[in-house]
DNA sequence: TTAGATAGTTTCCAATAGATACCAAGGAGA
DNA sequence: TCTCCTTGGTATCTATTGGAAACTATCTAA
């Protein structure tokens, strides 16, 4: 907490907060963590309302974040098995900031489009 | 700034916050913007001081987060052609929470790692 | 004349993303 | 019993993307 905060570049190469940063700038991991900020959910649970997510790489994306230590993954011997996955207390940290993004987003849509609207009228084809 | 702000759900498929998140979530473009935040900077600039991105890679990622409003691009008829590359006051308001990214992922470096070498010995292969 | 700078584009191959189908284990309904 | 539903995934295939390297054009300096 103390020293050697600075002791890393981000901007060199295999900077490993670089490598850090590769893992969290997804789209999908983005809104996975912040599903979670509101408790524990299943697979199919986070499939569902996450409209749009394949099979495939939720699992993968699950997989990234439990390996990142961020999320937990819990297996009930139910039937049919339950997988529970909740974030741990160092993606708790994570959230807060993930949220800001999110709503960034949500409140600077409108501009957004309008630049892509000007853009695409500059620049045809 | 006041009503409809709540009119969207991220988690909606075809969300537009959707969409701006695509754009938005991806290490280069976090890069950039941060690298952008002391001031404009021309094109091999920002590739000599990002180590390991690539020509295509820059160019590209330039040119959508212009086309998204975040940058600007200003062509001085110099000789050579001089190219320089800004955050727009849009970008700006941005460049705040990417920091707060970078700097979560400097900070929880060591964390990750750990939890990395914990999950390999958990799950080799 | 050759090398260097400017800011890219082009080409090629490997890695990733997404859609779809499939798997096993069991419960419920007909 | 047969079939469909659920659970949480994996396997396969294709389309898109990512990255490395070479190439473009124009001009300057040595």
């Amino acid at each position: 907490m103390t020293a050697m905060q600075q002791a890393y570049d981000v901007y060199e190469d295999r900077c490993p907060t670089r490598l850090v940063l590769d893992r969290l700038a997804d789209k999908w991991a983005l809104l996975i963590l912040d599903r979670l900020k509101g408790g524990p959910m299943r697979f199919n649970h986070i499939r569902r309302d996450i409209k749009g997510i394949s099979q495939k790489v939720l699992a993968q994306t699950l997989r990234k974040l439990e390996r990142n230590g961020l999320l937990s993954r819990t297996i009930f011997p139910t039937v049919p098995v339950t997988v529970e996955y909740a974030l741990t207390p160092l993606g708790r940290t994570l959230t807060d900031t993930v949220s800001a993004l999110t709503h960034w987003a949500e409140k600077n849509m409108d501009a957004i489009f309008a630049a892509q609207r000007a853009y695409d009228e500059a620049y045809p084809g």
